[in-house]
DNA sequence: GTCTATATTGGGATAGAC
DNA sequence: GTCTATCCCAATATAGAC
């Protein structure tokens, strides 16, 4: 791998564990086996290198969130998929994470992208949820934007608890309760108001 | 106010703010107005000063959340009352913010408090699931637990979203996504299972 | 209890040689 | 492109005077 490459992916792997604020450029620099000067003559600093870092895990994340939820089954079968897809839940989302990064919020460039992909999954989530309406899979009265803002809070939510727990059973446990909730959200359901 | 409280009062602001990682002593000092010898005359250091804010800030989490929860109406008016009370959305949660600090997390002594207090939350929203569904407020198919991890995974990823949009809107939308399932999830829906 | 002085390491970067 | 030297300031303290 390149030089610049092995500096971007070492800074996506520090902000992913350590986030922007406990991440410095020598850390960077010795994770990617580069010199000071190196760093230096690619990037322009710190928020360079972290801005071409998010975009990256951003875009990431939208590939692997389009395979999973890209196949034409039942509404219910795709976000089970999505809730349940394979995650290191410990870690935690490596996009979310960085709402919690003052400078990251603060600052416009770096926030844009966290930004843009969690409102591109609240989206892509709603429309699945909207299709699975309009077939009438779901209840008529199953608001697709707020269920599709429940299912991304109850992800990245779940990371927070599976963290202070040190376990993915906390994780898993929220994610069990809203599959529970949304299989009773069928059409048939008849006090859903 | 005496100086170890004004320390402790800024700290806890400071790691709301700026998390543990982003918050350092000078910072401290200088919010609180108090000198670098004032300081580590009345604490031990960095982490000394944090365990007493962190613990301080989950007792009051403690008492706020037993003041909205602690009424003996109808089990889905009180989880409402919690998910619906007053917030500083954009700040997020004191506590649930924490499990994003690599140092928090590695530090047994500093984790600590928000494991407990956030299982404490989980337990004391199980509770109430449990209640209302002896009571046949709920369906009987409804697990306790993992409601009530849903219930605390859709406020901490709440505060997620709403710091990714800029707007407490997006919190909003995942709770009210919830109540809504919530409200259709009575003990006449047979499709729950 | 509070202050000032001092110390060490790291953060974040620029300059210029190779 | 990469390396080393250098810079300035912040982080996190300790020591000892007042």
């Amino acid at each position: 791998m390149s030089t610049p490459e092995r500096l971007i992916e070492s800074t996506r792997e520090l902000l992913w564990e350590r986030g922007y604020v406990g991440t410095s450029p020598k850390a960077i620099q010795q994770h990617a086996g580069a010199g000071q000067g190196s760093m230096y003559h690619h990037f322009a600093g710190k928020p360079d290198l972290a801005l071409a870092a998010i975009r990256r895990t951003a875009e990431e994340l939208r590939r692997t969130v389009d395979d999973v939820l890209g196949g034409d089954g039942p509404a219910y079968a795709r976000v089970e998929a999505y809730l349940l897809r394979e995650r290191d839940v410990l870690r935690g989302c490596p996009v979310g994470r960085l709402t919690m990064d003052p400078d990251v919020i603060a600052d416009d460039t770096l926030r844009a992208p966290v930004t843009e992909t969690l409102d591109w999954l609240r989206d892509r989530l709603a429309g699945i949820v909207r299709e699975g309406r309009e077939r009438g899979e779901f209840a008529a009265s199953l608001d697709p934007h707020r269920t599709a803002s429940l299912i991304v809070a109850t992800v990245q939510g779940g990371y927070v608890l599976a963290r202070a727990s040190g376990s993915p059973a906390a994780f898993e446990a929220g994610v069990r309760g809203l599959l529970a909730l949304l299989a009773s959200a069928g059409p048939d359901d008849t006090t859903t108001q």
